[in-house]
RNA sequence: GCGGGUGUGGUGAAAUUGGUAGACACGCUAGAUUUAGGAUCUAGUGCCGCGAGGUGUGUGGGUUCGAGUCCCUCCACCCGCACCA
């Protein structure tokens, strides 16, 4: 099976929709027509009858289910497998929380207040039977929305209030939008979100039996990022009772604790604040907010910054009074968002406790740690009662028992893995089948719910994404008190068309279970690198959840992948003005504060603008100012870089599919290099493959049907037979085309002419050249269609040879060649290369101390 | 900083298991042919050297009869993630 199909949400038909106010749907109907046009024209096989597209209603109706099915479902940490929600139901109704483990977070109650819930401010989770029947339906549902698979939570996004919509990272450059240069700042929104994080171990673990590249399979490795350690609670004061959980790879480190950090987000940080540091917390507080995501953790040098509480907790097992700040360096979305800060032993602690001139006890045996931080794990612990004189690897178990002991904590282990948003404020997208009573939300199983239309593509004026725009009689299904405004992302639709292809047109199901059965795992992958942590992992992730749930009998959906490298395209970028509509020349960019924007290579010829294109090409560029060079020029900068839509860098192959024919191209792109390799598209050299696809055509053209092949004909066939065919197997495509050169110019040579003995090198072009492969085969007279003939095998006789030429050499440098009869054995070789008169020239006046000789290959005589 | 990848002529690259480094092309040089050409053909083309020869796969070392290939060291570039407790 070879299907292809296409991923058809997203942004680039969205970004055209707002523009020219055309339905997305009609724009990416042509998109698709025209993708259909140059695939055609470049001759691939593809089987259409299975062509998918995530934005058809047929398709995106099971994607919906999924979703829907994920909402239905909740995964058992104990068991390692997704169930219905309905097993949970039954297990709440019968013991509540006591018998099972849902995976959730680790403070799920958090945001369901006490005085709401039949439960006090001691809750800790384990949720009793009568506990959960004396909720009513409302607060039920919140309760189930914490164990769900697909959940509703609060998430961190940019927004940009200027234009009351919510940013991708890719649309911020240096804290602001792309579009129109406006603020961006993070706001918590209410997002679906997809509890991929419950499946980390099983990510993990079952990478090890797939046959991808090692350093796929250690990119998501280290993206799940799987840590072992301790949870430890920290007492505090106030409010009495409460703890501070933090989670720490290191708890042999705990007596070299001397102050904690929390996120300055941290739920608990409004409560430990002490009246003197209110105003202090507030403004630092406000300060990080401020920072784009990028900003706060990446640009330039990690400045420490920081500001004090005002409170104390306690150290569990000392009981000093530990001071609490607050710091950007650590990050809410990771562990518990707190950290116990070990000065000692940790870089960041160390030079956060140098810049506030905070303690930094000696905990490692002869290391003085007031001038520089020991990371390592090879010195013996000090001042550290119970640990004393033992290293790290013996302290650790030690510290994990000890704390768990005292009820101060346990061994856990943490995930990098964060869940991921499934959410987007966007139009062009699979609308949830979700409407929602108040503020719960509720599934519409029994119909599809479609995308409305709308007036326009923006976001309403109250910063409701554009489904909002849809009025009630625009939605062809509408219940409870509104609908779901937001869509899935992009990934959604990713994540499973595979599946799809293997029974396309079902209207009952996603795809058959006997039709999943049959065809199984995808037994070859092709694909970029670049989706390694996003795409890749999601589809593990739903195919696993699938699997747990019976729909699927394999739990990993690629058996097998090849990472092409990137075709690298040439950029050109523009600079605006920060917060103006104004742009500066390449050469004066520097005397500006400037934003640099990626634009339409068809809008620059040799790195000039055309600016009068440029200011037609998007509205808000229309009334653009320039500023530029001394010959009334604007240069636009460059950069090689990844071939994409979004950087507006892409060629089409119709220019030279027009000049050269489209075997030429595909030739030429597999003859560029290796597969899997980055290459920069550059069509310097398209000429030498254009001129060997028509030696080709010269060679079958002056064929008489009289000829006949000799011998050494035969051999030039056969070797070019068993080359091809090997470099197939082993997807080395630019060896095939150099192969199939040699052949040709040799052929040439050897003058041959039989049209009969040529025909097995027109089905050897046929997967390279398959246009010119179809009339090579008519011209020598075949019969039927090139693509249906039988691959041609090396015959053995053709390929061995009665002679051998040896390169002879003495002490590893090649002095001359010797030809003798292929079967002669090495005893016999040496005898004949050590009596041969050249080697007299080499030997004379030496000792020869070793003759090797490697039959078939080479010769070499060590002298001395 | 961490993780991954890549380093071979002027350029894209080949060398599949440790066995003649630079196949096959592009480009370049010279010549032939042509009204002309960015067409075609012939010869040459890693570097140094008139030559014999020497030298050469990012650097330095090692293993081996023999290293682009294996081991160690360092360097450069590219990609991803970037304070992960």
């Amino acid at each position: 099976m070879h299907p292809m199909g296409y991923d058809s949400f997203g942004l680039p038909a969205e970004q055209y929709a707002i523009q020219t106010g055309q339905h997305p749907a009609v724009t990416t109907e042509a998109n698709v027509a025209r993708y259909r046009e140059q695939l055609d024209q470049l001759g691939f096989c593809y089987d259409w009858s299975r062509e998918v597209r995530t934005s058809d209603p047929a398709y995106y109706r099971w994607t919906q289910w999924i979703f829907a099915e994920l909402f239905e479902s909740w995964y058992d940490t104990a068991a390692q497998c997704a169930k219905p929600i309905s097993a949970l139901l039954d297990m709440l109704n019968s013991d509540g929380l006591t018998s099972v483990q849902p995976a959730c977070d680790g403070d799920w109650w958090i945001e369901l207040p006490a005085g709401e819930y039949p439960w006090d401010e001691s809750f800790g989770g384990a949720l009793t039977a009568d506990q959960w029947h004396a909720c009513d339906a409302r607060a039920q549902s919140h309760i189930l929305m914490q164990f769900r698979l697909a959940y509703l939570a609060d998430s961190e996004v940019n927004w940009c209030p200027a234009l009351g919509t919510v940013l991708a990272n890719d649309e911020v450059k240096d804290g602001l939008s792309e579009r129109g240069s406006h603020p961006v700042v993070r706001k918590r929104m209410r997002q679906w979100i997809m509890r991929i994080s419950a499946f980390s171990q099983r990510l993990i673990d079952d990478l090890n039996a797939l046959d991808w590249t090692d350093s796929i399979k250690e990119a998501q490795r280290n993206w799940i990022g799987r840590s072992e350690g301790a949870s430890v609670h920290f007492g505090l004061d106030n409010p009495a009772g409460s703890t501070i959980e933090v989670f720490t790879t290191r708890p042999d480190t705990i007596y070299g604790v001397s102050f904690m950090v929390l996120a300055p987000e941290h739920d608990l940080v409004e409560s430990l604040t002490s009246a003197e540091q209110k105003e202090a917390v507030k403004a630092y507080q406000t300060a990080a907010a401020q920072k784009s995501e990028r900003e706060r953790q990446g640009a330039g040098e990690h400045e420490v910054s920081g500001c004090f509480t005002g409170g104390y907790a306690v150290h569990p097992l000392t009981g000093e009074k530990i001071p609490v700040w607050i710091a950007d360096y650590v990050l809410a979305g990771y562990g518990t968002g707190a950290i116990m800060a070990v000065p000692a032993g940790d870089e960041r602690d160390w030079k956060f406790a140098k810049a506030y001139s905070l303690a930094i006890p000696a905990i490692f045996e002869g290391v003085d740690t007031a001038d520089s931080v020991y990371t390592g794990k090879d010195i013996a612990l000090c001042n550290s009662n119970e640990f004393d004189g033992k290293v790290p690897i013996e302290a650790i178990p030690l510290a994990i028992a000890h704390l768990e002991k005292k009820g101060m904590g346990t061994g856990q282990v943490n995930y990098r893995l964060r869940d991921a948003v499934f959410s987007r404020q966007r139009y062009w997208g699979e609308p949830f089948p979700i409407c929602y009573h108040g503020e719960v939300p509720q599934l519409i199983r029994d119909a599809q719910v479609t995308l409305p239309p709308v007036d326009a593509y923006l976001p309403t004026e109250d910063g409701d994404p554009p489904l909002a725009r849809a009025k009630k009689e625009d939605w062809n299904v509408t219940r409870g008190d509104r609908m779901e405004y937001n869509t899935m992302p992009g990934w959604a639709g990713s994540s499973w068309y595979f599946l799809r292809y293997m029974d396309p047109h079902n209207s009952a199901e996603f795809c058959s279970r006997e039709k999943s059965d049959y065809w199984g795992q995808v037994d070859l992958y092709i694909g970029g690198a670049e989706h390694t942590t996003g795409h890749l992992l999601y589809s593990r992730f739903w195919t696993k959840f699938l699997f747990d749930r019976g729909w699927i009998g394999f739990n990993e959906p690629f058996k097998r992948m090849i990472n092409q490298g990137m075709i690298l395209g040439r950029s050109n970028f523009v600079y605006r003005i920060q917060g103006t509509n104004q742009f500066v020349t390449f050469e004066k960019r520097k005397e500006f504060q400037t934003q640099r924007l990626h634009v339409d290579i068809n809008l620059v010829q040799s790195d000039k603008l055309d600016v009068d294109e440029f200011m037609a090409w998007r509205p808000e560029y229309a009334n653009a100012e320039f500023i530029l060079n001394e010959n009334g020029e604007y240069t636009c900068g460059h950069e090689v870089e990844k071939m994409s839509k979004s950087k507006f860098n892409v060629q089409t192959p119709d220019d030279l599919v027009e000049s050269y024919g489209a075997d030429t191209l595909r030739c030429y792109e597999m003859f560029l290099g290796p597969l899997t390799q980055h290459k920069p598209w550059d069509t310097q050299g398209i000429s030498g493959v254009h001129n060997f696809l028509r030696k080709l055509h010269r060679l079958f053209n002056r064929t008489k049907a009289s000829s006949i092949a000799t011998d050494a004909q035969h051999r030039i066939l056969h070797k070019t037979i068993k080359k091809v065919s090997d470099d197939l197997d082993r997807n080395a495509f630019n060896t095939v085309i150099s192969a199939l050169m040699i052949g040709v110019n040799e052929l040439l040579d050897a003058e041959a002419q039989s049209a009969e003995f040529l025909q097995p090198l027109a089905i050897l072009v046929s997967p390279v050249a398959p246009h010119l492969a179809e009339e090579l085969w008519q011209l020598s007279g075949g019969a039927n269609n090139v693509l249906d003939q039988a691959w041609p095998a090396a015959e053995e006789r053709w390929l061995t040879s009665d002679e051998v030429t040896y390169p002879i050499s003495f002490n590893g440098k090649v002095r001359f060649k010797l030809t003798v009869p292929a079967d002669l054995d090495a005893k016999s070789v040496e005898s004949q290369v050590l009596t041969h008169e050249k080697a007299q020239d080499y030997i004379t006046g030496k000792t020869v101390r070793k003759v090797i000789v490697v039959p078939g290959r080479i010769v070499n005589i060590v002298l001395s």
